[in-house]
DNA sequence: GCAACATATATGTGACTTGCAACTAAGTAA
DNA sequence: TTACTTAGTTGCAAGTCACATATATGTTGC
């Protein structure tokens, strides 16, 4: 825009804006599917229903880090993965006024994951049931422990969606899905995450050559402990995330 | 977000927002290489550096409406294939104010690529020079018609960049690219689009079939018109965009 | 009407990738 | 020592891709 246009169209003391906000998707796995950390809503609107931790933007911060300080505040998590999903800007998103949200993606490994559960932050964990194939797209449902749907607020819904979708795209051709191991980890645990993620199972030999191939692997020389039968290999990522 | 949080943690009217605004990458081909058009700034800040046609998103209007109304006043043009960028929110982006922008990619056809260029709007067409192979990214630079690079606005030169890495990726497993062609159009016309946005050669015959046996390509029955050798059968999309 | 020409379109081939099944290796447990 | 379970490997068929080559079909010039 030009100075100009911008004096003439937009006086910003005049004109209210929208105000904006970020939301995080707390993405983790459990027993082996896709699940999200969830603040249950106490106060209408869609009191009862379950959203994303979010906060609005600080005019001092970037949305980095207000997504960061969201990630520590709302859910006691000091370190994750995040990158930008999406802006959602529909009009009608929040029926107390207009908000547009940056959407985050925060991917936290087992570990990381359990313990915001058992943090002080009221979060629950729901299972991400993914009722479609490859990059289809399409409406997922998060599930309780009981395996029942819950109710999502605002338009959380579409937002886990589209984490689903741009992960599932991101897999194979970036480093995402190591966000989600801890610093060691065995082929095995790289092929089950990439299993999780995809909702279909992997080739194993196939598997570990591409992986392998790749070069980002570095093997530790030490094996996993504690198992009851042959244990794996450990490695390590080669160039540190 | 829960409520009781908002409130407490949020007055809308005693807290200041950032300013929301939308800046757009039009993006055709010119000559076989990607091409922007571009507004010269005439008032500080950055007078005589070129930026992004842009504006602000008002409270009545979505991220998208509000981008579709950006390409209509400030671009002449009436359609065209838009989708979201990327949201950048640094602190120090534009001088004046806190302004948090969300980037859109606008894909030209060339020839209304060329109509804006010729329209009402004071655009200006600049080359983009991408030093980079594959989606490595990088830093682009836009060049003016005498070859020379023209100083950008803003953080502009950051979305040029993003615009061409997500192009890039998303060429291959998408239906971005028939975005930059006429309604019909030539198998090789749709390799010149591949090309000119990767920046490679690519091999004829394994992209005629790649591009054959993913069904998306009808046959017309006719074909060019105007050559002075023999003419390509014209295709279109068979599920229209 | 006929060759020269330029490009479209098709075919053939070897290198590489992927998916699958069967195999060997190495640890625990009894 | 043997049974068992999972880790890790090998071999091969099917598919994909890049490249070279061959054929087809329009225009242009004579």
């Amino acid at each position: 825009m030009s100075e100009a246009d911008f004096l003439a169209g937009y006086d910003p003391a005049a004109f209210p804006r929208p105000a904006l906000a970020v939301d995080l998707v707390l993405l983790g796995l459990r027993d082996g599917r896709p699940a999200v950390l969830l603040l249950e809503r106490s106060q209408h609107p869609h009191a009862g229903r379950w959203a994303l931790p979010g906060g609005f933007v600080g005019l001092d911060e970037t949305l980095d880090k207000a997504a960061e300080r969201v990630l520590r505040e709302k859910a006691g998590i000091a370190l994750a993965h995040l990158e930008q999903l999406y802006t959602f800007g529909a009009l009608d998103r929040d029926p107390r006024m207009r908000i547009v949200s940056v959407a985050y993606l925060a991917l936290l490994p087992e570990r990381s994951f359990a313990e915001a559960l058992d943090g002080e932050a009221p979060l629950a964990a729901a299972i991400l049931d993914v009722p479609w194939a490859g990059e289809t797209g399409g409406p997922v449902a998060a599930l309780s422990r009981r395996g029942e749907p819950l109710a999502l607020a605002f338009d959380h819904a579409d937002i886990l969606a589209l984490a689903v979708l741009r992960l599932r795209g991101k897999l194979d051709y970036s480093d995402v899905a190591f966000a989600l191991l801890p610093e060691q980890f065995t082929l095995r645990q790289l092929q089950d995450v990439h299993e999780a993620i995809l909702g279909t199972p992997l080739n194993k030999p196939a598997f570990r050559r591409r992986m392998l191939d790749r070069g980002w692997l570095k093997p530790t020389g030490t094996r996993e402990a504690g198992t009851s039968f042959r244990p794996a290999e450990l490695y390590r990522l080669a160039r540190p995330r």
